[in-house]
DNA sequence: TAGAAACCCTGACGCTGCGGCAAGGTCAAG
DNA sequence: CTTGACCTTGCCGCAGCGTCAGGGTTTCTA
């Protein structure tokens, strides 16, 4: 037989032989005097098995070491390790799929395709044209995927959404577009976000191990305007303080305990 | 931000930002005096989407098309599409696991993982330590492999193998290892050959398409001594007159009918 | 008997999604 | 001043072949 005639009879490529000699897969067979391969029944047998192992999913290193101690022994630990594998590689698709399904289901926010639990949230946000609310939903976004998602700060967030003066928060902050940062509305409106943001987010966000907000923190700021800027950088303040008092109070309670 | 900020931020590597940049899914950012990248909040809500959709199974040309057309409204036929893929993906393992299952279910004959089938037609054989048997052996694994095998042909093969007369036949063609192809016994054994091989085996194998058939029929006799190829070339002589007989009389009767 | 089609040869690049290394430059802290 | 942790560009490597490129050979056909 020449490379084509075998490689069709065990249903391969003329090019996936050659590779197969080139791993070494398959042992150069004698050749013509033209350079053509010849191969023999013992070939195309041994070629049957790689096919019928790599066609299994095994890799074709892992076909090889098959090959090479030909107790069969061996063969009965990689088939089960193959399976154990391919049973995750299944796991994996079905969880994607879900998640798929989970994301047609709905209609698709045109922030893309998010979490379930996220566009609840973003449905139960109100309508507004609010530039500064637009920025929230972006970065609800990226809090999204940064898979921080506990349960705790969503329904924090909700409860924060579903307070009737949030739009008119918004609605302030959209107005310091233009303004200085020393207007004078800036600090009775970061008095009033604070105000609104309870222990219960203070709760849900406990654990943030702080490398990636420091840059984070400063690229929201420099997202906003210069007077929105300085709300902001006002109630992180304030928060991080409030925070310190917290743990702090914790920390007594713990060593009077 | 800088890269390795946003990277931790949306849970890739720095690298795969890099990356991002270089297939144009993501643009470059500005660059600080001393050439690092800085991010700004919107380089971070895309690399979030990017990073969504890849881990949704799409590759990164996927990602920029959809990205690139955010009508949204492509996307959902990309994502059907890609459930369709993942479909398929999942079936082709689930495939596998069944044919693992399958293998590791039975004793592994010697010839490596066969399909059922075959295995069972391998163990109804007889045990023997007939060279031309092992040989016999090799050659349905491959016609496993090539796929061919329809359930007629191991029916067929099913009742020749156990024709009582078989092991005697296995025997006869060892006997004529060391033998002139010019034997005397040479001529009663493809005769016998032949009358083993009913109507039943040619029934089985009627569409041989013949092109791989050429090379491996030179192959298979190229492997047995020479009297045993003497043989095999007078059954394959034999059938192939006695399968031209038949043909021409369905065609005479397809023609009179 | 010539020309075309169908094989064969070697060698090398391409694909996916980055990981890893080399060979540096930069910056904050001890 | 020196670490150590960042950042920069650039290139090789991975699996399993597909696909040229740039030849030569054989075989069928006109």
């Amino acid at each position: 037989m020449r490379i084509g005639e075998i490689a069709a009879l065990v249903g391969v490529t003329s090019r996936a032989v050659r590779h197969y000699h080139h791993l070494g897969l398959l042992p150069e067979p004698q050749r013509l005097s033209n350079g053509y391969r010849v191969y023999s029944v013992r070939d195309a047998v041994l070629l049957a098995r790689i096919r019928r192992l790599s066609e299994l999913g095994l890799s074709l290193d892992e076909v090889r070491d098959v090959l090479a101690d030909d107790a069969g022994r061996e063969l009965v630990e990689v088939l089960a390790e193959l399976d154990a594998d391919l049973a995750r590689q299944e796991e994996q698709i079905r969880a994607r799929r879900r998640r798929l399904a989970e994301l047609t289901a709905g209609t698709m926010p045109p922030e893309g395709p998010v979490s379930p639990t996220l566009a609840r949230l973003l449905r139960a946000m109100p309508e507004t044209d609010s530039v500064v609310a637009a920025k929230d939903r972006e970065l609800l976004t990226l809090l999204d995927v940064a898979g921080g998602g506990e349960e705790a700060i969503y329904d924090a967030l909700h409860s924060l959404i579903e307070s009737p003066d949030v739009l008119a928060l918004y609605e302030r902050l959209d107005d310091l577009a233009d303004a200085a940062p020393d207007d004078p509305r800036v600090g009775p409106l970061a008095t009033d976000l604070v105000g609104l943001l309870s222990d219960a987010v203070l709760d849900a966000m406990p654990e943030q191990d702080g490398p990636p907000l420091e840059g984070i923190g400063d690229a929201i700021l420099a997202d906003l305007a210069p007077a929105q800027a300085e709300v902001g950088r006002r109630v992180m303040e304030a928060l991080v303080e409030k925070q310190r008092l917290r743990t702090q109070m914790k920390t007594d309670g713990e060593e009077s305990g």
